[in-house]
DNA sequence: TTCGCTATTGCAACAAGTCGCAACAGGCAC
DNA sequence: GTGCCTGTTGCGACTTGTTGCAATAGCGAA
């Protein structure tokens, strides 16, 4: 359980906030997935536990955690996933044709960030950016000119 | 109304789907927005000229043209906003505190998707990528330190 | 340990978006 | 122009996510 490792729980106090059995339900059922891990799998693991436990509380738990940047979620394919936080800033590539997703390590992003802060005074903040488009492995079957849509949606 | 330059017509059929009234209207509102029109308004000037049009309708032909490359859309503040296909990519960034959104072109993101087409042998596919942080303006205000998170919610 | 303030929860209603299916209609063949 | 095939629509039900509010329960103070 890497987030106890995190002091979660004075990070949540300090700041005038109460942790609930539900809050630490959720931050458990984020870290049991490993990453990435869609609302419904987190739902269903605080269920297995406390069957009371309601959706609507989930949701805000999530968005209270994330708040705090104990969890940090991302859009994939137009759904949120949710993970830890606490690791480097990493992001992804998802292909729209496979499905098969890719992970880019922060340094081939932090040039663009840079790029950015400097030049339009803006501090950019993302730490989990999902690019879509075409694998090398489908380019071929997936039709490399720009009239290529009837493939699998994005 | 610039769609019309674009031969949206031939784009449907030549391809084996059928141009209908609807499909139409839903073109004609979302080049009316002028870009970033959201899905309300879109429905809107719709039912503005075809009050029987249903919802579901509209959906899928936005979802449609997307995948036809006629229209475009993007994530912006947890909405999807829509536009008209065929200029060039652009980007923005958007403050987490005051909402106001930046434009910027795609030179400046032009170089990452290059690298990681180089390193990953990935063709990446953004034409509307959106940037969330702070802007200078409120970089003072709204907390500089990483402990910044009871502010405005992303 | 008890008390009280108020953050948090559960509930139910709502809003937004999706899906299956029967009916309809675009457009090709004749 | 007519008929047919099948892509598309409208409808209603469903799923997913959000919100307001009364009841509950953390947790600091005494």
């Amino acid at each position: 359980m890497p987030h106890r490792d995190l002091n979660y729980a004075n990070r949540i106090r300090e700041r005038g906030y109460r942790l609930t059995p539900q809050r630490e339900l959720v931050l458990d059922a984020v870290c049991e997935g490993g990453g990435h891990t869609t609302f419904d799998e987190i739902y269903r693991r605080v269920r297995e536990r406390a069957p009371a436990v309601n959706r609507a509380t989930v949701y805000r738990a999530l968005d209270f955690l994330c708040q705090l940047h104990l969890v940090v979620s991302a859009e994939i394919a137009g759904r949120t996933v949710y993970e830890i936080a606490g690791r480097e800033p990493h992001h992804h590539l998802i292909c729209r044709s496979c499905g098969r997703m890719e992970q880019i390590n922060h340094a081939a992003v932090r040039d663009l960030i840079e790029h950015i802060e400097r030049r339009y005074r803006f501090r950019v903040e993302v730490n989990h950016l999902v690019l879509p488009g075409l694998s090398h492995r489908c380019r071929p079957a997936a039709s490399p000119s720009p009239s290529s849509e009837e493939t699998t949606r994005e």
